[in-house]
DNA sequence: GATGAATGAGTGTTCATTCAT
DNA sequence: AATGAATGAACACTCATTCAT
């Protein structure tokens, strides 16, 4: 009698959904939180947040490590993503390389443990993280390359996108967009126009 | 004035000698280790380095808080300092301005705690901190008022000495003097011949 | 006894075979892994091993107490069995209490959790558990009483057979078969020979 | 004014002595709780119990595994150096065998870390624990050789007393001593009269 | 005044048991 | 009935702060 199995696939899906429902609030809380304080916050509070017990979490991310690793992973990418396409929106190469780092440094702005995971994945040759980044600030340069005084790397403009995303975080809070312009000037230094060649790193 | 000591003075100032010497061993060990590892450091670690005892330290500094912000004070005192000695020593006003920023970013690279402290001083009225910074600047500024582009304010040298201090501190170990491509083109785009308004912060 | 079953017998006894067959793979899992590691295993180990949910194993076992019990009730039976089997088919007295050692020691070596369960079965007056055990030990002794010194008693065999069964227990990794090293001579130390009284208890 | 001086050594010793106190009353409720449950045991109890903080258990035993082994490794001597003094004072080496045992179980019985410890140090080169008594066990061995069935080891002879160990341990509660006749039986099947040979282990 | 031992709330993590689906 | 997700009380361990000597 078929109609009495147990094993039905729609029985498993609703389980399923609801531990789904339950991932997606811990990595929500867990966002959120990590957004606020950084990725040193108590799992308790994440457990709190995301109204589930410490066990829930703990089932879904067997250590802490793994679920700040999650939260960061997605986003990260979210972040990235996002920057990338207000980069594809742009009209030209400059206003590209602009629109991108607008878009990024806003995100930094808002999210403290994005900004932590740079120091952390600086080195990381991990595909997703700098790497990523990495790929679109290459692509970006390579577009605006004429654009571009002599010299300036990837590595520059990766660099100067943490350096800024830092200003954008903690000036957030009393002067929000301030960092627009020294965005603005960091670019400017970028301009063609200046010809005098950068020190060897 | 010895009129205002109780009891005999003599005792007094030798346990006082006794006394600073001791004061003068922890700032030093939690100079040292802050500039290594930041501010959350184990009270221990820093007793153990300046050769104290918990309770010595404790006399002295009522809350670890109290300890993180005289070292804080000094050691940004002493860096800012060096700085406008940099600047002082150059020779037209926009090498002061480069120098300036020179040798306060060699500073932050090697100093873990004085970039975290600007978090905590940025909106902090005590004349220390930042606003003895933003004096300094504010004075270079003034002097390099032709060579740099209209609107630029003080807030915004001292936000890119800020963004530029955390690139050099996390690039320090593994590309050191990175930071020094960066300074370049970051200046570069203060120069006078930038005429492209900056936005209201 | 179909007439005491309520509702429909059919159904019933569908379900019924299917929740059998899952308490048999539970016990089966049960008695694998605590023959491993002892008693203190998770019970999510278990389950796994057996292939059912958490839901269903405590379904048919309200506490993990009650699983363990089961597992032990029926290894501990089998083993007491298989120990009586050797030595009905010896060919003497001797030779019957030898072999029963040998096979009861045989199997304490390789299960761990029957031998912990020595220390909670030892007072108990549950009818399974060592009054079983003390059954045939006593039977054994019965048949060897002229060749066993005076004064030798069922308690005597039964402490000795769980002495041994520890000693046989972890020697078993190292030094395989040590113990019937110890068993021969404990075994002689019963022979009739000896005839200085034991001591009262 | 060497009369101020605060690190004479006579203010150390009083604070030492305070710590050492503590040390011993955590080291011996440690012990007490371990005698009773094993080794197994929540570190809050022994605070508890020994009256101080977690703080000052961790103080002195930065792990867990360290007061464990340091109560281990003190209880442990301490009752192998009971049985060697009970052997010494016996009148001739089999009496000397005898009241090692007799001695040795006694501890056994009433103290089930230890009993817990055979398993973990029973491979352990480390001189202390096994080894110890093995020597011990040895000498005893060679004393009363001639008296002793051919081709018994000092290895039987600890397995014996890791073996009746077990059996005093889990007797003492209901039938206190009743190992006292299984050590007789099993020291008679140790005598030289036994000429059968014992198997490779 | 100096010492460093003592304190205990808080942190990451596990696991027997319950419950919604 | 079966599933496995959810629960939360423990547990080992850390560290800012206090206190007896």
């Amino acid at each position: 009698m078929a109609v009495a199995e147990p094993h039905t696939p729609t029985r498993r899906r609703a389980l399923r959904a609801d531990a789904i429902r339950n991932r997606e609030a811990i990595v929500e809380a867990a966002a959120e939180v990590m957004a606020e304080q950084g990725a040193a916050v108590d799992v308790r509070e994440i457990a709190r947040r995301s109204g589930v017990g410490m066990g829930t979490l703990y089932r879904h991310f067997p250590k802490k490590e793994d679920l700040v690793r999650t939260v960061l992973d997605q986003d990260f990418s979210r972040w990235a993503e996002a920057a990338r396409q207000a980069a594809i929106e742009a009209e030209d190469p400059w206003a590209a390389l602009t629109d991108f780092y607008r878009q990024a440094l806003s995100g930094c702005a808002r999210h403290r443990a994005i900004m932590e995971s740079f120091a952390l994945t600086w080195t990381d040759p991990d595909p997703t993280g700098i790497p990523q980044l990495r790929a679109v600030l290459e692509e970006l340069r390579a577009r605006a390359a004429e654009l571009l005084r002599p010299g300036v790397t990837t590595d520059d403009l990766v660099l100067l996108l943490i350096s800024l995303g830092y200003a954008a975080q903690f000036t957030d809070e009393c002067r929000p967009h301030m960092w627009n312009r020294l965005l603005l000037i960091s670019l400017d230094g970028l301009r063609a126009e200046h010809r005098e060649p950068l020190p060897e790193s």
